[in-house]
Parts: C-alpha cells; sequence; structure tokens
DNA sequence: TGTACATCAGTGAACGCGCGTTCACTGATGTAC
DNA sequence: TGTACATCAGTGAACGCGCGTTCACTGATGTAC
C-alpha cells in the first residue's frame, strides 16, 4: 500500500497539500457553496484543467475537504483531551470544549462547511460519516467515566416522555464502538447529547453574528456554557446536587 | 403614508409579493447564497431587468427577505406564546419552542437564511437587528415571569466565574425595552441565553443533518430538548429542587 | 548503461451555461388643467 | 369629459464576467529489457 516515493509521487503528495490548502482558504472568504475549482486552481497557479488530474470533480473535492476538516477537528478536540489526568472530569470535558470552539474559530470557512448551510446540490458520501462523529465520541466518553464515577446528570423534568427509544440509535452507534456501558442511563446519553448540540450551537451563533451586542468576551462566554452543560451532565460540579440518579 | 390604491399601486403590491415568495422558494433549494435575481425573475415570468423596479439590487432583496423571515418567525412565536394562559408558564415555553421549531421545519430554505451560514459579501444592515431579536425576547419575557413567580434557574457551577459582564449587553437591551426586571439574576439570563442558542441549535442539527442516525423522531427530541432547557432555566417543573436562588 | 515504450502532469482552447447590472425603448397608467 | 403631459412597468439587447468539464496536445518522468 505505500507509495513509490519517486519525483512524480513527491510532486503529487505537494500539489494535493496546495490544492487542499487553497480550498480551505477559498471557504473562509468565498463561503462552501461557492467553491471555485477555477479560483482554487488561480491561487496555486495551475490552469484549471490540472485540477482534475488530482480530484475528478468539484464534489469529490468537497468531500475530501470535509473528510479533512472533521478530521482536523476532531483529532484537535481528542489531542486536549487526552492530554489532561484521566480523573480530572472536569478538566478533560473543558480541555475538550476549549479545543472545539479554538479550532472552529480559528478556522471560520472550515467550521461553515461542516457546520452551516450544506452545499446545494451536493451529498456528503458515506465516507465523511465516521470523521464527522469524532468530537462528539470524545463528548460521550467523558460522560460514561462520570457515570461511572458515580456522578450524574441533572433529574430529568417532570412529566417529560421516556426518551430511551428516542436516542436508541445513537447508544447503539456509541456501544458498538464500547464508549458507554450498558448502564448508563438515558438520561445521561440525552444530556451529553443536548450539550453537543449546545456547544456547536454556541460557536455557530458567534461565527454567524447572533451573539453581536448580546454578549461580550466570546471566549469567556464559552467557557461560561461548556461549565454550565457539563454540570447538567455531571462532569463538572453542582453547588447543591439534587440527588440524580447516579449510583 | 398610506400609499393611494390605484392600479398602478395594486399591482405593484401584488408582484412585489410574487417577487419575494418566488424568491424565498428559490432559498430552498438553491441556498441563500446562491440566491439569483434572474431566476427569481423567470420563476415569476417576468425579464430580469424588470426585477430592477421592484428591488435596486441582490443585496436589497436580501435585505428584504432577511427582514421578512425574521418577522414571520417572530410573529409565529410570539402569536403561540400569547395563546396560552399567562400563568400556565410551562404551557407557555413549550408552545414558544414548539412554534419555532415547527416554523423553520417548514421553511428549511428561510432558516438557512436566517441561522445558516452568511451570504459571503453581503453585510445585513440595521433595519434587520430589530426583528431578528424577536425570537429571544419572548424567550426573555418568560424567564422574567418564572422569576417574578418565584421559579429561579438551577444553580451556576461551582467554581464558575461571575458572568454578569458577560450578559451585561444583553441585559441592557432587554432592560431597555421593559422586559426583564432589574431583580432577575444573571444566572436567568444566562440560562436564557443557552436555552436560545440550543433551540436553534437543535433545529440547525436536524435541518443540516446531524441528526441523521442519531435521534429517532425529530418532533420528540426538540420536545425533550425544549423541556430540559426549561427546566434549567426553572419555567418548567423539576424533580427535585436543589434551592436556587429565587425569591 | 542505454534505448524504446508507457505513464502521467500540465496546457490551452473550447463547449454551453449562468450571473448582476445598465440602457434606450415602448406602451400603459395617472394627473393637471 | 377631454386633452396634454408626466410617470412608471416592463422589454430586449448588451456589457463583462465566472463557472464545471472535456479534449487533443506536448513534454517530462518512470519502467522493462
Amino acid at each position: 500500500m505505500a507509495a513509490p516515493r519517486n519525483a512524480r509521487a513527491l510532486a503529487r503528495e505537494t500539489l494535493t497539500r496546495e490544492i487542499l490548502d487553497a480550498a480551505r482558504a477559498r471557504l473562509a472568504t468565498d463561503g462552501p457553496s461557492a467553491l471555485s475549482l477555477r479560483a482554487v486552481a488561480r491561487d496555486v497557479g495551475m490552469v484549471s484543467s490540472a485540477v482534475y488530474r488530482y480530484f475528478p470533480s468539484r464534489d469529490a473535492l468537497l468531500t475530501a475537504l470535509l473528510v479533512e476538516c472533521y478530521d482536523g477537528l476532531g483529532a484537535a478536540v481528542e489531542d486536549a483531551e487526552a492530554a489532561v489526568a484521566r480523573d480530572d472530569l472536569e478538566g478533560r470535558w473543558l480541555a475538550a470544549c476549549r479545543a472545539l470552539r479554538s479550532w472552529c474559530v480559528a478556522r471560520p470557512g472550515d467550521f461553515a462547511l461542516l457546520y452551516g448551510t450544506p452545499v446545494p446540490g451536493y451529498a456528503a458520501p458515506r465516507d465523511t460519516v465516521e470523521p464527522a462523529t469524532r468530537v462528539v465520541r470524545v463528548l460521550v466518553r467523558i460522560a460514561g467515566d462520570a457515570w461511572a464515577a458515580g456522578r450524574g446528570p441533572v433529574p430529568e423534568p417532570v412529566g417529560a416522555d421516556d426518551a430511551t427509544v428516542l436516542v436508541a440509535d445513537a447508544r447503539a452507534y456509541v456501544a458498538e464502538r464500547g464508549l458507554v456501558g450498558p448502564d448508563a442511563p438515558t438520561e445521561s446519553v440525552v444530556r451529553t447529547l443536548i450539550a453537543w448540540t449546545t456547544l456547536f450551537g454556541t460557536v455557530s451563533f458567534e461565527l454567524f453574528g447572533h451573539l453581536e451586542r448580546t454578549v461580550g468576551d466570546r471566549a469567556s462566554w464559552f467557557d461560561a456554557v461548556a461549565l454550565r452543560v457539563g454540570a447538567d451532565l455531571g462532569v463538572v460540579g453542582r453547588a447543591a446536587d439534587p440527588g440524580s440518579g447516579a449510583p
């Protein structure tokens, strides 16, 4: 499988990288749906038809970008979380959350590709779904460890329907990978998915301009959000624990 | 100020509507950033240059759409909330949340315009900010009424920084309109903003494909989320109240 | 080591298409006397 | 009520631009003998 590293292969590697980097730079200025092969070609100093030696179509380039960006974000979050001592649940949670925001804020074009309006007429193929789940899997792992350590989510609201069937797919997906023990309660899964949604919702509101004139320092605001959704989940300490369902 | 209702004025009104409706239909298929004056003109059976009698530029059309959509969503949420008895806080909250989702899910193109990737090269003018705040103002009002009725948010996490300065802008904006008494605590404002973010984050994840193979019935999932953020805020009952700061 | 052939990267022209915006025009509607 | 003029909606051609993709080609790199 190792490709021969002769002059041709090396040049191909370098130019593929240059095309991807130029395309990612374009995302930030033109937006994902206006990504243009011709503009990218111009940026790397090629004639537009030459790009077809590297990517068979604009859609293929989009797919490569999607995979690369999901993997970059996933790796950033995984690495930040892995650098914290295993028993420091709150530290792991905050590190993961902050890495998530930092990556996105530093790469607004990439963020728009991943979490903004889908590109009309483009359907992401299967290859993108596994990389897309790396972030939420980190969050799930921390929540699972918290549960195992006797720290659970806040109790569900009175009168709420049983959510077990709602999150059955998520639980099955995650259980296949051995991330959550079968004993973690539905409410923990629900709160993890809500935290995941809230974290990306907060970044989306920040980058898409909905926090203008609403919150001040955006990094501190994100921390405040991360702490609260972490507390609701049980990975961050709460002032007065109402006696959750944790063992 | 009342325009004369002669044949010309009536035709102008009708055609302006037709252009706006055709443009909103286009949003759903082509995406906001690919909105094209020529395509809209074709859809209403006009020659492209005729549209310039109604909107001086593509950007002006975008602005009109933004205002119309924010107002439509805002009115839908306000009306749903106003239809519930004032003392039924939980009912008002759920009605507002559900109206929010229903409006968006029925109009994915409009949602993408309002909360998706901003259109590159277009800067929304001042006229759009007031309509943009109608939804969050409804949420703030319910939270304020809950506080006045002695129901407050869950306690903030231990070790959290004081968030007062973070949300000072939001509080000032909302206080100007008499929506929150000066006694509502910072934590209530923080939790309201988080709820607002989470609700739109949930819709965004649903419409942009991030809940695929993760949660089942989307309407029930949204309800589950709305109940929980409502409970965190104090507008929905909690199983065991840890004794919040409510009076 | 040298030669013959195969592979591949990059070129430049072309295809057919769509875009926002301007402009001089025609013909209908509205207004002042 | 009728006439003269002003206003306005819509037309069609044109401007200069960009797009994705195909194709026959040149020339460099790699491989087999």
